[in-house]
This record gives C-alpha cells, sequence and structure tokens, in this order.
DNA sequence: CTTTTTGCAAATGATTTGCATTAAC
DNA sequence: GTTAATGCAAATCATTTGCAAAAAG
C-alpha cells in the first residue's frame, strides 16, 4: 500500500482547479492508508492532526473531492456513504450483509453483455454500479446472523 | 397494468403468514399502479382512503412487506428508497441523475460473466445490485444539468 | 384471549446549509 | 486583493423507536 507523497496530493488538487489546504490534503493521505471509510472514520483519522477540522469541514471536503473525481464515493443501502480513492477503473463492491465490510471487485463495465441494458427505454446509461450482498469470510463461519446493530 | 384482485393480495399477506390489515392491503394496492415510488408517495396515495394511516404506519408496513420479499426496496445514492411489487425476478434498475426517474432493466443475475465476481476475497455472494446510471429522454435533450434540487 | 399491528410523538443519524472568518493564490 | 475554503451551529430529511390502544386470528 504505498503512501502518496505530499507533492502528488498537491498536484492533483491543483490538476482539479482546487486549492491546496491542510484538511483536503490530510483527507487525501488518510484515504491512501484507509479504504471503504465512512466520513466519520475519516474524521477520527485526520483529528489527531488537525484538531481544528471539524465533521462538517471533512463533509466539505470529501463532497469537493468527490465532485472533482479525485475520490468515488459508494452509498451502500443502509448505511452510511463510504469513500475510497480508486476512481475511475470500473471496479465493483461486495459488500458483507453481517459486519458491513466492504471489499472490491475487478470487473470492467461495458464487458459482460448484461452490462449493457437490452431496453434502456431511451435512457443514455453512462455507467454502471454493482453490489454483490454475500457475507465475508468471519461472518460467513458464524452461523448467526448478526441481530441488527451491525447490519449493512 | 393489471389490477390484483384485493383477494389475492389477502393470499399474499397470508402466505407471508403476516395478518391482513387495511394499511398493507392499501400499500400493497397502491404498489400495483405505481412502482419505484417513495415512502411519501405511496402515503400520499393512500392517504384519501385511510386517513387515519400516518406515514410512520407505512413506513412500518413497508418494511414488514419488504422484510417478508412480498416488495422490494431500492436504494439509489442520495435519494430516498424506492418501492416496487416486481421480486425475485432478477431485474435491474436505470437511474436519471437528472430527474431522479427509475426504469426497471431486464437482466438475468449471473447470467453474464461479469456478474459471478473473480476475486470474491473469501466473500459468499448471494445477490447482485446493479444500477445503470444516466439520463432519461426528457433529461437528455434538455442539456442543461438541473443544479441539484432535483437530482438523485 | 393472545399476538401482531397501528397511531402518534419524539428521537436518531447522516448529511447539508448559512454565514462570518480565514487562508490560498 | 479576490476568490475559494473553513469552522461552527443550527437545520433538514428520511427513517426508526417506544409505548399505549386497537384490531386480527
Amino acid at each position: 500500500m504505498p503512501t502518496t507523497r505530499v507533492t502528488d496530493i498537491a498536484s492533483t488538487l491543483r490538476a482539479a482547479g482546487l486549492k491546496v489546504t491542510a484538511p483536503r490534503t490530510a483527507v487525501l493521505h488518510a484515504l491512501d492508508s484507509m479504504s471503504h471509510v465512512t466520513a466519520d472514520q475519516i474524521f477520527a483519522a485526520v483529528h489527531p492532526a488537525l484538531p481544528g477540522t471539524s465533521l462538517q469541514a471533512v463533509y466539505g471536503v470529501l463532497g469537493a473531492l468527490t465532485d472533482a473525481a479525485i475520490i468515488r464515493r459508494i452509498e451502500p443501502a443502509g448505511s452510511p456513504a463510504r469513500y475510497e480513492r480508486r476512481v475511475g477503473d470500473n471496479h465493483h463492491h461486495l459488500v458483507c450483509t453481517g459486519c458491513g465490510l466492504v471489499a472490491d471487485v475487478d470487473c470492467a463495465v461495458g464487458h459482460a453483455p448484461c452490462l449493457t441494458p437490452s431496453n434502456t427505454e431511451g435512457f443514455v446509461a453512462t455507467s454502471a454500479e454493482i453490489i454483490f450482498w454475500g457475507r465475508c469470510t468471519s461472518c460467513a463461519s458464524s452461523s448467526n446472523e448478526p441481530p441488527e446493530e451491525n447490519r449493512v
């Protein structure tokens, strides 16, 4: 898991026409070592170094970065939004119905026949988003369904 | 769009071990003529005939019917949950980024190679959910992106 | 009569908004 | 100096929860 240099982060931001700020740099840096994390988790990761940066500021940063397509936001049904740095590479997600764990699935959009919908009803489809629901290794072995608390 | 007889609705409920109540019957009946509708829309449809039925009751009914797999809940990112009666037939959805319109796409899960994820990382995948994002006919023709108000 | 469901009000959780202050460029 | 970004508090929106009253089987 290579760590992106601060310089790279700065140029990424500049290339998108965004100002280089400490909160943005910190959020992007955090997303190098964590993936599929919630705004809360990112806030927690960023907070020690930048105690002045509020959760709302993190939301603002995440919104700007998502709009600029520097990060990707995924919103599995029933769970808070997750963020990841992998962007524009047509990968999809596995979400565990037990613990909420999210894993990447490499999978080319448009490659499989099914991914070009037949009856588009006039729609111009620009992207496909796929979520596979299932159970991760540890939740599959513990047969008991975690009541609700940990459900996604 | 054939209307389900009240009798059928009653047997559907009974078959699922649910009591037959006026709110449940009304919600299921409403979902015969509307699809991909929000709890609010269902509440609005049901309210004239059943003024005593609150929005929270509708949420309760929708939860029970979803748990019983009598209806299906879809939750496109950034929009309230939508409900539909088509269930267990492996179809997916087109969502318009302009106006939020949702349309069905018939598409067999597991049929296409891409729908069997290669690197499951130990996951036992039980279902695949696909959302195609795009623009519906009318939003595609109006080139201007609707600001935010109507975005999904 | 027993259990489930309803109706209502209040609570919750994630996220957004408004606005003055501050920092990038 | 201008414009964009932040920090904070309050607001919003969809949905859930708790509990007593009512209805279904």
